[in-house]
DNA sequence: TATGATATTGTGTGCGTACACACAAAAATT
DNA sequence: AATTTTTGTGTGTACGCACACAATATCATA
């Protein structure tokens, strides 16, 4: 392995000036740059990490900003991963915080403004499910030259700070989710999307996941299906008398797309009313919805990886300070399908993404 | 964070003594011992893996023990995802060599014997596809002490030496590809499974996809399924006229669980025959089995994930050699349902397991 | 030619750890 | 009592790199 040493005695330099060329600190003279180049090349020089942060004497320090987590499941999948990731990369000069903001009221995300941007921190990781008031602090992440990655939610945006997005495809979860149903009705039966949110529009996630379902239907012969908005998404009786009048007026319809994690609920609501023939497509791997694929023969989730969301976007900043490489492009992570029968190895994945990560012997 | 040098002084020691009681180095007297140990504790020291692997003069070599890649597919994914670890952990003190062998003959896998036990390499990673001489290989290490992790294919044993398995959960795969077929059928319809492979008993994945899948349809009330294996797998014409006999004595079959990845010659033989109304389930991203995805609409192929199974079984051994911790447990790795809809993403995912691993700066 | 300014290059130290070695004190042996 | 041996402890160096600082070369100007 060839070190800077070996750089510099190649070209015949001192490892001070090898330093100057791989960090261009400039002061340096055009042909000898050359040179360090070239043996650079020859040698195949590859730094050394675990050097590297040893020798820099200051971590860099990154603001996690996302949203609460709900009382009963505190401990957010997402976040798990992005504390995973902390945790492997601390002893690499990587550290990070974790603010979280209330999604719900209107400006509890600019509120976080000051502390992400009073000098402690070098970069942003942000799910920015706010649109507008992401959008501005991405912006003042630009003016003042802050990199930052969005994970989970993204707004597109070309700006030379923007270190890209890690998350789901929601567009291709809603083709998924149409094929699968698709899959499992026989011909003549009617298919349905339903959102169980309350601000869908300012969702994009939610509207792109109709798309890429409308998108599937209509190139498979569908042109039949229905489109629906729970007005109460909450309670549990009205969301019953909801689906009841549905099915009344549908009485076709063998199959639902539901575009949050709250599927669970229509699973206990098809079981009171006796339909369980209804398949069912839902999101997200919580306690909810493991509990109604044990109930719910004909359920299906789509697992949109959010703790390994977590992960590579911590790991994009990583690679940012610690290998000066900044990727920029758009990483979708995989889609998973989760039935009973494979639960339970996405429950244990969710729960140690890299087993490097582990708590070590001192814990 | 705390560093040896702060432990040392909280127990009025020096750190010489201190590294003594970390490694088990002896020689230090019990009352000091119990200081040390109660300052780590204290101060929460936990090791800085950076400093740690910098420090040490030596390496750790591992030999990885693979079956050969066919000639069309060098790079299989298995290996993609070892040589990504392998590759991150390089700057860690881990390195390893792949010993590939051909698993069609035997005594292959033997004859690596002597390289793998002359002296070069501290642990064993092992794809134990051939199940006697992998067993040889593994009481060999047993009894000079070398730990060995299993990957790929699973032989149940409980030496000391034995670091645990990483890899697919076959039998769960057969009980996913019942349910999607299930789902996919409608009533009275007829399931098979087909095995495509030479030496079914001799290959315990075989035999455990087998037994989930019946598993799960004994449970869902299907009593007449056909289990078959096909005795010519390469040759497209003698296929064709096997599956078209089986289709000729069974008019009701609607779908079939294809235990291997030669799922996709079983596309090209349905559309030939033009029975693409059977729904298919086969194994693995693989290039014929993508172009099939495009081809065939009810094909699903479950993804075994090889290439994390190649990165976590190498970072078992970098947590057993850098971390000091040895886990034991069998890893289970998610079974991933692909379609055309999310293929995409899979593959991405395999080209770059962990963008931490990518090329760098100087690549 | 001498002087200073600037551009370029070299040197030294420390990051936290592992490990070889030196050394002192205590114990065992003569 | 003198010696060897054992046991316990401390010291110093190196790992590869980043960075501060020292040193030297180059050049324009007086």
């Amino acid at each position: 392995m060839a070190r800077i040493k070996d750089i510099a005695a190649r070209a015949g330099v001192s490892v001070g000036t090898v330093d100057r060329v791989i960090h261009s600190r400039g002061s340096v003279a055009k042909e000898v740059e050359k040179k360090v180049k070239e043996a650079i090349e020859e040698l195949g020089y590859k730094p050394n990490l675990a050097a590297r942060s040893l020798a820099k004497r200051t971590d860099h320090r990154i603001a996690v900003v996302l949203p609460q987590h709900t009382k009963d499941e505190f401990w957010g999948n997402q976040t798990q991963g992005i504390l995973r990731a902390l945790d492997s990369c601390k002893n690499f000069g990587l550290r990070g915080d974790i603010l979280s903001f209330n999604d719900q009221k209107k400006g509890e995300l600019l509120k976080l403004t000051d502390s992400i941007f009073d000098g402690s921190y070098e970069a942003l990781l942000i799910a920015p499910t706010v649109t507008g008031e992401a959008t501005e602090l991405m912006d003042r992440c630009e003016s003042s030259g802050m990199p930052y990655v969005q994970i989970n939610s993204f707004i597109e945006r070309d700006g030379d700070s923007s270190l890209g997005y890690v998350g789901q495809d929601s567009y291709r979860s809603g083709q998924l989710g149409a094929k699968l149903l698709d899959f499992g009705i026989s011909k003549g039966d009617q298919l349905g999307l339903l959102h169980m949110e309350y601000d869908v529009e300012n969702s994009n996630h939610l509207v792109d996941k109709e798309a890429g379902f409308r998108n599937y239907l209509q190139h498979h012969g569908h042109h039949y299906t229905i489109y629906k908005r729970l007005s109460d998404i909450d309670d549990l009786k009205k969301i019953r008398y909801q689906i009841n009048e549905l099915l009344e007026e549908q009485p076709k319809l063998k199959g639902l797309f539901i575009t949050t994690s709250r599927v669970h609920l229509i699973c206990e609501t098809l079981r009171m009313l006796n339909r369980d023939d209804i398949a069912l497509v839902g999101f997200d791997i919580v306690k909810e919805n493991i509990r109604a694929l044990h109930n719910y023969k004909k359920l299906f989730l789509i697992n949109q990886n959010p703790s390994l969301q977590g992960f590579y976007g911590v790991m994009r900043l990583f690679d940012h300070f610690l290998k000066n490489k900044s990727v920029t492009e758009t990483m979708h992570l995989p889609l998973d399908i989760v039935t009973l029968e494979n639960v339970s190895n996405h429950q244990y994945m969710q729960d140690r993404d890299n087993i490097a990560l582990d708590k070590n012997e001192y814990d």
